[in-house]
DNA sequence: GCATGTGAATTCATTCACAGCT
DNA sequence: AGCTGTGAATGAATTCACATGC
């Protein structure tokens, strides 16, 4: 579709960089590796195959090589994946080698439990901001941030170079932080609220809704229950 | 493969519940649904239309119809689909048509704000226990839930007949309290540290790792940045 | 000999397109 | 006329299988 693919053919053969299409399915399983290699790293492996990588995460050898085969060759042949270098390698890839500024907004109980969450910090997210609309939390001290006001939030977004935000505010006001973000120029947003956002295209928004995390395992049990029709487990109609 | 397919032109025509294989992509655009229906039925909507149903949830009325159709036939033609009733089989479906009784482990940061996160009780999803393996947390009342000790956790989920557990511990002890819970009987689990759980094929787990979905956005900011190799905002290698 | 990297084959998911009912 | 329900067609993701290189 390209009018580059017109000189595909003369590309010279090192580790050309064809952008295949990314799927969501393997940033996800990206993720998963980058966990995993940290896991054998810290059991002294020096290097793994695509085969054990799979089985720890219950995956198929194919799988795991054509996902990295998408940014490259890592590997070599007969040996395998050395683990610290691909470890690095996918972390450059997933964008946590280097820091971000992240922003929460809504300083509930949500929002106050993503502060601490420590996940967070280790892969560089670095919280820099917390806004609330609420006056007697404005002001007042979270791991070391103040809460400012969100009336403050685009002009904090820019002062503080804010690349993310996350969103955990009721839903009703979801929308109008997600507008306040993007007009004050985030890139990037993880959204808590259970509605979906409206953003312009090259914002990239991940609406996260654990409510319906919860239904995704009631809808396996009651799958199981009208099966089976049998041995009721602390459910009962309402 | 399967013996079955021998006689499946034997089937009567009458909405014979063929079990098709539901996929995971389904079952959370059913819950998109579910929510998409309250909202209009907020509004006055009687009946909805598959293509009213798509746009707002930027799906195509196919997908809408297909998702709905591996359940059962809930429309009539030339007119669409009944809003209440429809939102009420799909409620059906997910199972939250009735009450589960829920069990927290780890009452950290994420543990507490679970606690009071209103979505779950709005949907039948009763927090009846708390567990903690700090003693000085242990007795304490949350939400008027009382933090009881860890190490009952096995006979509290018979005791409180708690077919789900959410786990919100730290990775380390996770895979531990898993097996507690699967020893004790529970049906489903959702976790929130950042490890695959091994448990029993027929207990439904399902993992969320938050540090994921901030990688998801990440992921997608270096690629945007490695392409247009261009203004940095707010973040730096390290 | 062993494990990667990758086209080809397969399986799974989405979209098309239309018969069938209101 | 309008919209569902669903096979058929297309498209995407996964797996197979093997040539390639250490």
């Amino acid at each position: 579709m390209r009018s580059q693919s017109a000189h595909a053919e003369l590309e010279t053969g090192t580790a050309s960089l064809r952008r295949r299409r990314i799927s969501e399915s393997t940033v996800r399983r990206l993720s998963v590796y980058y966990r995993a290699l940290a896991a054998l790293d810290a059991e002294g492996y020096h290097t793994i195959s695509s085969q054990e990588l799979a089985t720890r995460e219950r995956l198929t050898p194919a799988q795991v090589r054509k996902d990295l085969s998408a940014f490259g060759s890592f590997g070599t042949r007969g040996l395998g994946y050395p683990a610290k270098e691909l470890r690095a390698r996918i972390g450059q890839i997933l964008g946590i080698d280097r820091e971000w500024n992240v922003g929460i907004v809504g300083v509930g109980h949500l929002g106050s439990a993503l502060v601490s969450y420590r996940e967070f910090q280790k892969q560089g997210f670095l919280i820099k901001a917390l806004f609330d609309n609420d006056q007697r939390k404005i002001g007042s001290n979270h791991k070391g941030v103040t809460i400012a006001d969100i009336r403050d939030l685009g002009a904090e977004i820019k002062k503080q170079h804010l690349a993310i935000v996350i969103i955990a505010v009721p839903a009703a006001v979801a929308q109008s932080v997600c507008d306040l973000a993007v007009a004050a120029g985030v890139k990037g947003i993880l959204n808590f609220a259970p509605i979906r956002l409206k953003a312009p295209s090259e914002v990239v928004v991940r609406t996260e809704n654990m409510a319906m995390e919860l239904e995704f395992v009631s809808f396996h049990l009651a799958q199981h229950l009208t099966r089976e029709s049998s041995a009721s487990l602390g459910n009962r109609p309402r």
